[in-house]
DNA sequence: CGTGCGATTGAGTTGGTTCAAGGCCAGTGG
DNA sequence: CCACTGGCCTTGAACCAACTCAATCGCACG
């Protein structure tokens, strides 16, 4: 565990992530990568944002995972949504100040401001946001329709995407830093009923987690298994001229 | 049930709601109004807008319920958010020009394209915008870790703090169309366990539910009761001037 | 006076929780 | 080098909130 304080990174992650959702110039790239050596250091489980706070900066998170969650007042936990590798944080579209929501680190994580007063970057942080939305939309329905089964295997897919959109997946596998218990706080079960669930999972030859690593024995099976097509194309601009 | 076609309206609804958020000047009201009186009426269960559709305008409700709803393979429904007089339809906060959901009218509906082009209106616009988000999140927390009262309870608080915003609730009740297997397709429940649900209010004088009228007895007891916060305030800028 | 949609009720079932007790393992200190 | 933590995962058994299925009621409307 490393302390917290300055460190160094490439934001290849932050990089490779929004140069897919718009094609950006030589002067974005550049301009995320000299933040992104500008990056801090933040231990897992430390609130970087608490609820109702204003938003100073937009953040990128250059390694990592951290989460926007709720506490109700007698210690139930919601993770309404993961934040990773080149996602952004306080994301505000807007001129409202105050965050909507706590963010959290879940592991350790690096972060840095996101550049401003690029059009093309401004550009890909809306559609970043819209995407935000999007997911936000798909852990509703998750939550509210599919059963405990269903919600995790559609949650491992939805980070499988994720992950390979920001260049952190193989065709088929992550590396995979949340307990179980954090896992339960995004799907609104018990840790108990996740480890049966992720049991089953694994009986039935669906996954492989073990050691910090997710990999999927046919993601494509699984995922028409339960009815889930991604995201990202249902709800994007489809990428201009990549892809 | 007036046949849809045009239909005229003050938009009293969108007026007093954005106004509410940000302090509008002449012009923007006016236009507002102008707006209002070129409605268009929509039958009840219509699907104004399917998923992955261009946007080719934004829409303002000007009267009556609709929903962000999205239905899976096998029947099961779920409605991601209400969408109510005075709020706004594909409010896409950028260039993305596809529909990140279907949207449905819940009851007869008149609604109208929202004027562009005025400074205060795209603020307002923008509050409005993050407000629809703050309500996705609160979704999210009601479907992940409430139990069925608790979610009764809060998105029927919901419902009242934002009628209020609009001025089409008084201080403890509005009109209430939802049918109860809409509140159970907004909750992640049944119908059935919607209506013993609604009973057990009923039964213990939390509300009286009767020919389209909610009222509550005791709006904030209740609120206390299940550790509810209003949204508007927690969430959102404070009204600048106003209130 | 039907007709049909929505609300209500009952009885049986089940998916997921609760509580509580181990088990595993990486990191730490002696 | 090994014993001791502490965090996380695993397991079992009892329980309960919410679901399912199916019948009935009530009312607005034609």
């Amino acid at each position: 565990m490393r302390p917290p304080g300055r460190a160094s990174f490439d934001g290849t992650a932050v990089v490779h992530r929004l140069s897919r959702l718009v094609e950006l110039d030589e002067a974005s790239v550049e301009a995320l990568r000299a933040a992104a050596r500008r990056g801090r250091a933040v231990e897992q489980r430390v609130e970087i944002l608490q609820e109702g706070w204003p938003i100073r900066e937009r953040l990128m998170i250059l390694r990592g995972w951290a989460a926007r969650t709720r506490m109700l007042e007698d210690g139930r936990r919601q993770i309404m949504s993961l934040l990773l590798p080149g996602d952004l944080i306080g994301n505000c579209h807007h001129e409202s100040p105050l965050a909507t929501s706590m963010v959290t680190t879940l592991t350790d994580v690096e972060l840095c401001p996101s550049p401003e007063g690029f059009p093309l970057l401004d550009e890909a942080y809306a559609v970043s946001s819209a995407m935000e939305e999007a997911y936000l939309l798909a852990e509703i329905t998750r939550l509210g329709r599919l059963n405990a089964e269903e919600r995790l295997v559609d949650i491992l897919l939805e980070l499988l995407e994720r992950m390979q959109l920001a260049g952190l997946a193989s065709r088929d596998g992550f590396d995979f830093p949340l307990t179980q218990e954090m896992l339960a706080d995004m799907t609104g079960l018990t840790s108990v009923h996740v480890n049966r669930m992720l049991q089953l999972l694994r009986r039935q030859d669906d996954i492989i987690l073990k050691s910090g690593r997710l990999t999927f024995r046919n993601a494509d099976r699984l995922a028409n298994r339960v009815g889930r097509s991604p995201v990202v194309v249902s709800g994007l601009p489809r990428p201009q001229g990549t892809q």
